[in-house]
RNA sequence: GGGUCUAUAGCCAAGUGGUAAGGCGUGGGACUGCAACUCCCUGAUUCGUUGGUUCAAAUCCGACUAGGCCCUCCA
């Protein structure tokens, strides 16, 4: 089954074709690792992490890759602009490496908690520098750039289609709509962007490179056009990222890559809106700042923020509250419940896999695909079918739905279990229920849940 | 000012011209000593408003309204 995908250089919902048909490139925007991701930067993983297991479920062979921002990324592109990375050095009192370091690793585990699979490539902005100055001396020589005040520009006027992607007219374009938006004298125009840095006003900059245009670092919007171009090769299936990433940086970044490459570079443009909260767009500097982390110390499994997020679609605006959170975490749990009471064996059927397939193929439609999931459970298949088919889904939604915590049951406490379990049928019998309660209370405190059902009082571990 | 997206029940949401899926919650019931789990029943004469196209519109077109996001920090 083929894939149809909205792509947003086209504004439409297209079938999905590769350049290559043995294998499918996707190149994914990586974290700028300054600081903690926030819920709302992990949604677009969380898009990007179905989008490559969609892929996959329909047939296809992906080979994937994703950036660490770890230099260049400045809080402003005017003058006086920081390196976010500098920022977060300066603010834990640590070197730029530290930071990259450690915030990196957290985002690993953030990505792990949340069953987003870690691409095949990740690279870091900073292991690719001897390529950006080459594709720069190519645009140099090309007189699609220009050295002024120090720094490298792409001149964006060299491009009849520099606003494909937003359709923006140049003239339409204010400076300065936000706060704190500086201009940018020596730029020749208004859109270029620059490159590579040598600027002394940079000084406090900590990682440089030795460049034919002297002492500097890249710009934020090479490094995604390079690691790409290096490791995926001159034709690019996907890109991905967040929608606040389509101007200027998805932008900056075709302008480069077509004008370094002479043809065209990525067929489709795939962008993840964001997670809202109440006031808005989600940020680290307003409002809780909302991590995996904080989920799980308010007792919350991550892939409960996972099953909310897929119920919902990638294109579409979130908001975050507990009530949503809640409403999800009670319907995964009641989900886990259902499919608990299957058992453990599965037999392969092909029912329902075209429904699922369907749902998933037609722009990624999770939250139909989840419908799928419920209408297999209510279906008449058999239970060990619809194991099967649960796991099968499961490679997708990764929901850890059959997920069971491997639970070592040592013969003590099994035994100790069971003569509690013995202990309050006889209190029950004898309708002493202080003390059927109480020993009921007593297990749950080691977490261990009883359940009585027709069949007698089973037991089960309490999942954290 | 320009660009772009969205609007379906209390909440999340499917729907892509043929007469409103599903989930959560709510209310009722079965089971239970009670609870939890599970199961059954329970919701929109209508899809932001308003014109138009059509035998037929939540779906297509226009206008309006409300909101989000972007316009050089962002996922």
């Amino acid at each position: 089954m083929n894939m149809k995908l909205y792509n947003t250089l086209t504004r439409k919902v297209e079938e999905f074709i590769p350049y290559n048909k043995d294998y499918v490139t996707m190149y994914t925007c990586g974290p700028t690792v300054y600081h903690y991701a926030h819920i709302g930067n992990l949604r677009t993983y969380i898009f990007e992490d179905i989008l490559e297991k969609s892929l996959n479920f329909l047939g296809y062979n992906v080979k994937r890759c994703m950036n660490i921002t770890d230099v260049g990324h400045l809080s402003s592109d005017s003058d006086s602009g920081i390196d976010k990375m500098v920022k977060g050095a300066i603010r834990e009192h640590k070197t730029v490496e530290q930071i990259a370091e450690f915030y990196t690793l957290e985002f690993q585990k953030d990505c792990q908690k949340l069953n987003i699979k870690w691409p095949e490539i990740v690279s870091k902005a900073t292991s690719n520098i001897a390529f950006y100055i080459e594709m720069i001396e190519d645009l140099l020589a090309k007189g699609m750039a220009y050295e002024s005040g120090g720094n490298i520009y792409f001149d964006t006027t060299k491009l009849t289609d520099y606003y494909a992607l937003t359709n923006h007219i140049a003239d339409d374009l204010v400076v300065g709509v936000r706060e704190g938006v500086e201009k940018d004298d020596f730029k020749h125009n208004q859109a270029d962007f620059v490159l590579w840095f040598t600027k002394s006003k940079f000084s406090d900059q900590e990682l440089k490179w030795d460049s034919p245009w002297g002492l500097g670092y890249p710009g934020w919007h090479i490094e995604c056009s390079g690691i790409s171009i290096k490791y995926l090769g001159e034709y690019l299936d996907i890109h991905c990222g967040g929608v606040d990433n389509i101007f200027p940086h998805h932008t900056n970044e075709i302008a480069q890559s077509e004008a370094y490459l002479n043809h065209k570079w990525c067929k489709y443009w795939l962008h993840g809106e964001h997670l809202n909260d109440q006031t808005g767009k989600m940020s680290k500097s307003k409002g809780e700042f909302l991590t995996v982390s904080l989920l799980e110390q308010k007792g919350y499994d991550p892939i409960v923020y996972r099953f909310m997020c897929l119920n919902s679609h990638y294109r579409k605006v979130l908001t975050f509250s507990y009530d949503a959170l809640d409403n999800a975490k009670n319907a995964y749990e009641k989900l886990k419940n259902k499919i608990k009471s299957l058992g453990n064996e599965e037999i392969k059927t092909t029912k329902f896999i075209n429904e699922f397939k369907e749902a998933l193929s037609n722009d990624l439609n999770t939250s139909q695909a989840i419908t799928t999931l419920y209408d297999v459970l209510k279906s008449d298949l058999l239970d060990v079918e619809k194991l099967y088919l649960v796991n099968q889904f499961d490679k997708v939604l990764s929901l850890n739905l059959t997920g069971q915590k491997a639970q070592k049951i040592d013969m003590e406490l099994e035994n100790k279990i069971n003569v509690a379990i013995a202990k309050r049928e006889e209190a029950k019998k004898n309708k002493d229920y202080v003390l059927a309660d109480k020993i009921r209370d007593e297990l749950l405190a080691e977490g261990i849940i009883l359940k009585d059902t027709r069949e007698g009082t089973t037991y089960e571990f309490k999942e954290e």
